[in-house]
DNA sequence: CCAGGCTTGGAGG
DNA sequence: CCTCCAAGCCTGG
């Protein structure tokens, strides 16, 4: 089976996504739309509705370079909360300014959630638009696209 | 080897 | 409070 790939509609956005199964292999945000469909769980996400990111799997989080390393300890990070690059840095054993560089060259916004990590004094910044940074973390402040605890009992 | 990159903490005005 | 500056770590060219 090859990759898939398309897009969703995130407010003035477009999030494509190339993928296949529960693996994500890119995510990036753009003005244009293309043909094809998303992950289920990303869909609901961009729809603003309560999904379950951790179900998905990042090629950002395989083999053990340091930014790899990087990537696994961002996606620890639970929705609705926030952590500092230097914070990251501690806890995977290297400096703010590598967790910034690896931010910026995030193959897999969203899955691997970039947009949580935040500069001790401020937002940080987030390409293509800080905009966009702002507007996820609001949502997941909100509680609105964080998954339930787990699948479970009720609903 | 070298230039950056979504940082940070300290010095100085 | 604000600007400036260097230390510090990694990756791609």
């Amino acid at each position: 089976m090859a990759i898939l790939t398309g897009s969703c509609r995130f407010g003035l956005w477009h999030v494509h996504v190339a993928w296949q199964d529960d693996l994500v292999y890119r995510v990036r945000f753009a003005r244009e739309s293309i043909a094809g469909s998303v992950p289920e769980e990303i869909l609901r996400y961009c729809a603003g509705r309560p999904a379950d990111l951790a179900s998905l799997r990042s090629v950002a989080t395989e083999g053990d370079s340091t930014f790899a390393g990087i990537y696994r300890a961002v996606r620890a990070i639970p929705c609705g909360e926030t952590v500092t690059y230097g914070e990251v840095a501690r806890i995977v054993g290297t400096a703010p300014r590598a967790v910034g560089a690896a931010m910026a060259r995030n193959p897999t916004p969203i899955v691997v959630p970039c947009h949580r990590v935040v500069a001790k004094t401020g937002m940080g910044g987030f390409s293509p638009d800080l905009a966009i940074k702002e507007i996820l973390l609001e949502m997941e402040r909100r509680g609105d696209v964080c998954a339930p605890e787990k699948r479970g009992i009720n609903r």
